[in-house]
DNA sequence: GGGTGTACATTTTTT
DNA sequence: ATGTACACCC
């Protein structure tokens, strides 16, 4: 139907153009020539090369045979991943078009092309297959979607229609869909996707866990579902070429003909879909049973491989022939990764991918990339340090050349609350600012997003610029999916999904009634709904109002589809959104935000004229993920540890190190041994972010799901090493409380003079300096703002109370009732059993940071209680006791 | 069909 | 605490 295929270059086409843009159709000129001039030059090394060091150019130069690069943060991986590129391209070890790489995102892939480009400017053009995972798949898809019971149009689903698509087959099944929640569905699906699965080969198990047994007939309701609608999700991306690759042979032959080398980006992140995808790419066809699922190795002829040469090939001449004493298709796959740096466990990474690579691929050749240029001694010592408590690591120790004594060592500040954290990191910038520090290279890297919140408000109240990385993303907006939802079913007719979203919107008096109607009719002739309500439009089934809206919807469609051959897609997009009454619809609009979203419909508009063509728009949207971002302004950054991997700062601020939020209760409950590591590696992630300063910070008083929560310094604070550190004992706060690990030195932290932190410790003079800090008054502020009583002159009591009067019953009583999970006796679990509360209204109690107070409601083992001094809080039970 | 009330969940994120 | 999603009622 439509003629997407002029912006695909596929290989086999009849005239396959090789490196397009280049201009060098047929005989690869430039770079031929540049190959030739490698090979006569071969004395003195192409100048690519010699910024590298021997480690790193062992990386680029082991061209033949598989290669596992075990790159530590900073050692400048992507620099080797791209010289390697051009290394094989300039010497003429193979064209542009025969080089797959691949990365997870599609800023890695960016990054790469346009580093590529900086090495050698003629190949980008022509390397078709860079990209990443996803838009691979989406190539060899649109090529063979056939074969797959597609149509090259297909749709690509996006998280939201596919929990919509689920939610009605769940009823469809006649299942609760509050007992069989879609969402959860919609993950198992994603997680056996992620490991390979369709629906005949899932666990048992699994099958029966999900609605009332019926996990495998929904799941295979699913995938006809999707089949019908013409579209896949991001799962089948993967999974349609690997049943592709394994149900015929001759095309598998084809990109093993094709690829002669293969990189991957990120290893230690791939999950076990990739892996196979992966593995059937770069096998040798001989290659005899490697892996289970894996076994119908044989494939393409044993004899046949040598660069039978495809169109497009390189002359024979102009190439060196690809080892003409090794075996036939030798597997040149290059993976590049760090097994410490793995923190996407929990969405089917398996970092068994690269901890195994030498056996998948026997006679690899393993490098190590130790030598860090990011980052100080120190912070590299505290990282090392904090990692080396993983077991299951291939082992690496970043090192530096330039160890300087005047670096400062990693700083551990303790706050009382997050109010405090906030402003003391607030001031910390300022401070660095008025020194010229570009606020650009700060960051804040949070577990969690909610604890952006802190930081926003208290960066908006002193004005200091700072940006969010990750947030809400531009295409999830509600107006530009309703937009985008309008060009789908004109790009795909049978995008029931989309048509579903847009039908009624803007109103045009389209009840549920009329709707499921269209859905029944369509149904029941099998034709996709969009035909259904042109059909309906024109019978008597329905009443008058319906059957003309109906009759509009259908009749517009059907001009803009005869549009989309003759209107350049920008045009053809806004003509859709004002015929349809889109716009007017958000003109009419009064909310406050209606005006922002007009605008944000005519950036989308402006942002297709990068697209050639509408369903190329509609791909790029479907595969990429970012929000354009203001890069002029100087501010600060705003974001969570894992989208930090792979930035660097100057100086990095780690807020939140406390139990229970770093590492996150929720990773050590379902992860156990396992996901408490995970946690230790996003740590490392964090500190390896640092080029030079770095904060790390905890705080005593966290409010979480709208309550208090005393909470301890994180583990992970005892496992930096006391020569890269330096507490900071600034003392606004009140430190730790006593760690259950044993004594910690972050005991005391926050305490002037010291020890009122241990237990038992009579310590109430310990604060008499302390009170007046900016910490306690601002805290004093908050609780005299939020109930206004109780708390004026007799605030240094108040101090003095709320410390530690009587925090040992307090304290102790309630952790006692805390009951912990523990492996290998490291506490790791502390669920809170949901038991009734033994206080009752109006019962006296103590806290051990708020005071004395009366409970004036009780939810489960949740207390209101208004205290004599901090005002009405709400507070687990386990957090007080009887007074 | 639209508006109001209630119930529930709330780590991390790419494609 | 706060937002969202759904159900129910007008």
């Amino acid at each position: 139907m439509s003629g997407f295929s002029d912006d695909m270059p596929f290989f086999d086409e009849p005239g396959a153009r090789p490196p397009a843009a280049s201009g060098s159709a047929g005989a690869p000129s430039g770079i031929a020539a540049r190959a030739m001039a490698a090979r006569q030059a071969q004395n003195a090394p192409p100048d690519y090369l010699s910024g590298l060091n021997p480690e790193q150019r062992q990386a680029v130069e082991t061209t033949e045979g598989p290669v596992l690069v075990l790159a530590g943060a900073g050692t400048g991986k992507t620099r080797v991943l791209t010289t390697r590129i051009a290394h094989i391209l300039a010497t003429g070890r193979a064209f542009p078009s025969q080089i797959l790489a691949v990365t997870f995102t599609n800023k890695a892939a960016r990054e790469m092309k346009q580093r590529i480009a900086m090495l050698v400017p003629e190949a980008v053009e022509g390397m078709p297959w860079l990209g990443t995972f996803h838009s691979i798949g989406v190539k060899l898809l649109r090529r063979h979607a056939e074969l797959a019971g597609l149509r090259s149009d297909f749709s690509i689903l996006d998280t939201d229609d596919v929990i919509r698509l689920i939610k009605q087959l769940i009823q469809a099944e006649g299942l609760d869909d509050k007992r069989w929640t879609p969402r959860t569905f919609a993950q198992m699906i994603d997680g056996w996707k992620n490991k390979g699965l369709g629906p005949e080969e899932i666990p048992e198990g699994d099958a029966r866990s999900f609605g009332n047994g019926r996990g495998r007939e929904l799941y295979r309701a699913y995938q006809a579902r999707l089949t019908t609608l013409n579209a896949c999700d991001f799962g089948d991306l993967l999974l349609h070429p690997i049943r592709i690759f394994r149900a015929h042979h001759d095309i598998l032959a084809e990109y093993h003909r094709r690829f002669r080398y293969i990189l991957v980006d990120e290893y230690q992140d791939t999950n076990t879909a990739q892996y196979m995808w992966l593995r059937l790419l770069a096998q040798r066809p001989r290659a005899s049973s490697i892996q289970p699922g894996e076994g119908r190795a044989r494939d393409g002829a044993p004899g046949d491989v040598s660069p039978a040469p495809a169109e497009g090939q390189p002359p024979q001449a102009a190439v060196r022939p690809v080892s003409e004493d090794k075996p036939t298709q030798q597997i040149n796959i290059c993976c590049v990764g760090d097994d410490d740096q793995s923190i996407y466990g929990w969405r089917g990474a398996e970092v068994d991918n690269i901890l195994r690579f030498e056996k998948d691929f026997p006679g690899a050749t393993v490098i190590r990339l130790e030598r860090n240029y990011r980052s100080t001694a120190h912070i590299l010592g505290a990282a090392a340090h904090l990692i080396a408590h993983n077991e299951g690591r291939l082992g690496k120790t970043l090192f530096t050349d330039q160890p300087d004594p005047d670096d400062p060592k990693v700083n551990v500040h303790a706050a009382w609350d997050s109010d405090e954290e906030a402003r003391a990191v607030g001031e910390e910038i300022e401070a660095l600012q008025r020194r010229k520090h570009a606020l650009n290279d700060i960051a804040i890297l949070v577990r969690a997003s909610f604890q952006m919140r802190s930081f926003e408000d208290r960066f908006i109240e002193i004005g200091l610029n700072y940006r969010v990385i990750g947030g809400p993303r531009f295409y999830e907006r509600q107006e530009i999916r309703d937009a985008m939802a309008y060009l789908r079913v004109v790009a795909n007719p049978g995008d029931d999904l989309a048509f579903e979203r847009i039908v009624n919107v803007p109103k045009r008096g389209l009840g549920e009634a009329a709707i499921r109607q269209v859905h029944d009719t369509a149904r029941a002739l099998s034709v996709p709904m969009l035909q259904a309500a042109a059909n309906l439009a024109e019978s008597d089934e329905l009443k008058p109002k319906p059957r003309a809206a109906l009759r509009e919807v259908a009749a517009n469609f059907a001009r803009w589809q005869d549009l989309l051959e003759t209107t350049p897609h920008t045009e053809l997009a806004e003509t859709i959104l004002e015929e349809s009454g889109y716009i007017d619809m958000w003109k009419n609009d009064r909310a406050a935000d209606a005006p922002t979203r007009l605008d944000n419909l005519k950036e989308l508009i402006r942002s297709m004229e990068d697209y050639e063509s509408l369903r190329a728009f509609l791909e790029h949207v479907a595969l990429v993920m970012d929000a354009d971002k203001n890069e002029d302004l100087d501010a600060v950054s705003l974001m969570t540890l894992h989208s930090a991997k792979g930035l660097e700062f100057e100086t990095v601020f780690l807020p939140g190190w406390e139990e229970g939020l770093f590492p996150h209760q929720r990773a050590l409950d379902e992860g156990g041994r396992s996901g408490l590591e995970e946690e230790r590696r996003l740590a490392y992630v964090g500190l390896t972010r640092a080029k030079k300063n770095l904060h790390i910070w905890f705080v005593s008083n966290r409010r979480i799901h709208g309550l208090w929560q005393s909470t301890i310094p994180s583990r992970f604070l005892d496992e930096l090493p006391e020569a890269h550190v330096e507490v900071n004992e600034s003392g606004s706060s009140f430190g730790g409380y006593g760690n259950p690990y044993g004594a910690s030195r972050f005991d005391n932290v926050g305490s002037p003079s010291g020890g009122y932190a241990k237990r038992g410790d009579q310590g109430n003079q310990a604060f008499s300096s302390t009170y007046a800090t900016p910490g306690w008054q601002r805290a004093r502020q908050n609780r005299t703002e939020a109930t206004s009583r109780n708390w004026g002159t007799r605030s240094g009591h108040a101090v003095e109370r709320i410390g530690y009067g009587e925090a040992d019953s307090g304290y102790g009583a309630g952790r006692g009732s805390v009951k912990g999970r523990t492996i290998d006796g490291e506490l790791v679990a502390k669920s809170v059993a949901d038991a009734p509360s033994a206080f009752r209204i109006g019962d006296r109690v103590f806290h051990m940071k708020f005071g004395n107070g009366n409970v004036s409601a009780i939810d489960g083992n949740k207390l209101t209680i208004d205290f004599d001094r901090a005002g009405q809080k709400k507070v687990l039970d386990s957090f007080v006791t009887a007074a």
